[in-house]
DNA sequence: AAATCCGATTGCATGTTGCAACCAGTTGGT
DNA sequence: ACCAACTGGTTGCAACATGCAATCGGATTT
């Protein structure tokens, strides 16, 4: 009962698969934000999802092979959901899409500093945040180098220094 | 009476700007297949977007800065639409949806030979590509390589491969 | 036993899309 | 001068997708 592609076009399939308001949003918080729940990126966000349309996207990604989902076992009824490797492997895409909003779109310095950070950092820091994923949602082994720790000190330097300059000009 | 954006992060910016189905398959025909006219770009694609959709789109990206229009001296109701300097820089992001594309998705070989080049060029391919795009877009120096043609020769060459193919096999 | 948390589902209003028909102005051929 | 083809759209309509608030029954916590 799915319909065929528009067209075999590598770009067409991913916007088809991928074209839409909240898919990435949904990807952006488990990878970025380590949200596994359907409660913590319910209310995650900021760009605040209603609860049935990021029902349909958690199903549809899981049908498309982009999320896996298990059951908790400390929680009968709740899920958890894991990245794929091919999930992962939309690394370098988020990388290019935070670069490119982070210049051309009125995006909040506060929210920029990792899109800058991974950009900046290339092709080597985008790998080894693909190994970090890989060792938190596939299970192999845990590389040295954590990105996530970086992007995360990163960001709350930039909340610091943004506090600083309320309370200087507040 | 346009309603603020749900976030201030570059990737949900981007999203809301080009997350829809049509936007990016409009820009890539401008980039990839230079198909400045309307006409061209309605009946150009395989993907067979409506007029309506078309004309909405067309509306949209020139006022959000990512196409200009201006009229075709050779025909008083043709316009042009050309690239501008931002959605010159999305050719990193079409390129990683590509790459992307090509591996996670069913495309078709014939199509997928370009993103293969494209994302084996890495970065410096696409600056020159870039170069070009400035050059026919904005009436920058033409620069020595050109992308297009050997996007171009490579296209050529798979279709090529592929009518030899189907002539032995059928 | 009561309150809260969990991942949804339902109903409804609104927005987006696909599709075909249609439009008036422009152009080129005869 | 005439006409057919072409230009960039617009209109109407049906189907589908989305956003939002309220609600659900089961599981867990207190």
């Amino acid at each position: 009962m799915e319909r065929q592609p528009r067209s075999g076009c590598p770009i067409n399939l991913t916007l088809e698969l991928l074209g839409d308001r909240w898919s990435l949003i949904v990807l952006r918080d488990v990878m970025f934000g380590n949200r596994r729940h359907f409660r913590e990126l319910l209310g995650g966000s900021e760009e605040g999802i209603a609860s049935n349309v990021l029902a349909d996207r958690l199903r549809r990604l899981v049908e498309a092979g982009l999320l896996t989902r298990r059951d908790d076992p400390s929680h009968k009824q709740k899920g958890i959901y894991s990245l794929t490797e091919p999930s992962i492997q939309l690394v370098p895409l988020l990388a290019a899409m935070g670069a490119w909003g982070r210049r051309h779109t009125p995006a909040s310095e506060e929210l920029s500093v990792r899109a800058e950070l991974l950009e900046g950092g290339g092709q080597a820091m985008w790998e080894a945040f693909m190994q970090e994923l890989r060792s938190l949602h596939l299970g192999a082994p845990a590389p040295t180098r954590s990105v996530t720790s970086e992007l995360r000190a990163a960001f709350e330097a930039a909340k610091a220094k943004k506090g600083m300059t309320e309370a200087a000009t507040g």
